[in-house]
RNA sequence: UGGGCUAUCGCCAAGCGGUAAGGCACAGGACUUUGACUCCUGCAUUCGCCGGUUCGAAUCCGGCUAGCCCAG
């Protein structure tokens, strides 16, 4: 460890500074780097923020400062503007609905603050992210489930890759969430009370549709029908950004009994809507593969398989069907497949890999 | 214009003389890296309107108004 020099990215929570504390104890050199990625300096949306508000680089720089380690500050506007925000509303606009924590991973993260760091003459990058990373049987790198499965962070981070995992260090994955408060306070960390960061950190006061409206302006898909499955239609819609697969809330449709969006159809501006058992679905095909534990697929393999942030997993059989396609066939129904989420495939905790979620694949019905 | 039926929360709907169920929707909250799901809480001093009977009426009676159906 000795000499070894490692670049934490600090985002002015309590994890990743506790990271930064723990990697100093175990005798690295550390570093603290803190993300710039608002756009503009701008007044409106200092405060709070999610993971990288302004007041961020403040409270990472006074934490630093009672660890005693340098602090630098690292420019990625450009990067978070067109790989996250960006891709996020494109997205939306497209019918989708993203995962701007992955994009945010793999791009900024992982691709510019680990190429910079390198250039620092750092050996290592690390977060604050509840996971671990292990060697596999067959030394391949993987992140696997924290300690506490409750605050894992597994899943957005599917998409590393092998060079990127060798160079990154998630300290944090050791412990809990109540272990990494008493750390904190015992360090007399200045942030050890300050709350989880939650939401997505571009748009604080939640309101996606209204952040698409202004970012789009004229492409921002208008108003168009609820329809069912057989092309009834049951109402207006407030344009297909404001819906997700398998949301109840806000469709201002009183049929009686709950309904659900069960598809976003772009291309004719309909939003589909069925009942609660409708938004089961059992078979998905997802691309933009990363293989992680695993090397490659060629057979199919059983695997339990997360299609979204906070879902349990399920067993599932994945099969490639084509370059950078992968078929994923699940043994009980799941709810809500969702174009645009991840689907992130498990074995014992360690991930294996994942994808983007293309499409639900209609299975007899 | 005759005859019949119906009028209860934004939608649907219980109630049948004893002091307004429920579902959906909606709002607030918990949870949350999907405005997701889920969970919790709230949501008609009032029953189309005006009178009458009664200790007491959404419930019975009369009139009016509106909508629907059947006649022509």
């Amino acid at each position: 460890m000795a000499g070894k020099k490692v670049v934490v990215g600090m985002s002015g929570g309590v994890d990743s500074s506790v990271a930064a504390c723990l990697l100093k104890e175990q005798g690295y050199d550390v570093v603290g780097a803190t993300m710039q990625i608002w756009p503009d300096e701008g007044e409106t949306a200092a405060e709070n923020g999610g993971c990288c508000g302004l007041s961020a680089v403040e409270d990472a720089r006074r934490v630093a400062e009672a660890l005693d380690i340098p602090h630098y500050v690292m420019n990625f506007r450009r990067e978070f503007k067109c790989r996250v925000m960006d891709y996020f509303v494109e997205e939306y606009l497209a019918g989708r609905t993203p995962n701007p924590c992955i994009a945010c991973n793999r791009y900024v993260k992982w691709e510019s603050m680990l190429r910079r760091s390198m250039e620092i003459g750092a050996d290592y990058i690390a977060t604050g992210h509840y996971a671990r990373i292990m060697r596999t049987a067959e030394g391949r790198y993987a992140v696997r489930t924290s300690v506490t499965a409750r605050k894992d962070q597994t899943y957005a981070l599917y998409s590393l890759t092998q060079e990127q995992l060798a160079h990154t260090l998630m300290p944090v994955g050791e412990y809990t969430k109540e272990e990494i408060r008493k750390i904190a306070e015992q360090a007399g960390l200045p942030v050890a009370h300050k709350p989880d960061s939650q939401e997505i950190c571009f748009i604080p006061d939640h309101d996606y549709a209204a952040y698409i409206g202004r970012a789009a302006g004229e492409r921002v898909p208008p108003e168009g029908n609820f329809v069912t499955e057989n092309g009834e239609v049951l109402g207006r819609h407030r344009g297909i950004t404001h819906y997700t697969i398998g949301q109840r809330r806000g469709l201002n449709l009183a049929l009686g009994h709950p309904v659900f969006v069960t598809q976003i159809r772009p291309e004719t501006n309909e939003v589909v809507i069925g009942g609660a058992e409708d938004v089961f679905g059992d078979t998905l095909v997802c691309d933009h593969i990363n293989y992680m534990g695993m090397g490659g697929l060629p057979a199919p393999r059983e695997v339990t398989a997360k299609i979204r942030y906070s879902h349990a997993g399920e067993r599932c059989t994945i099969e490639r069907i084509a370059e950078d396609v992968i078929r994923c066939t699940f043994h009980r129904p799941v709810r809500a497949i969702t174009p645009g989420q991840a689907v992130v495939f498990y074995e014992d905790g360690c991930v294996l890999g994942g994808g983007i979620i293309r499409r639900p694949i209609q299975s007899g019905r």
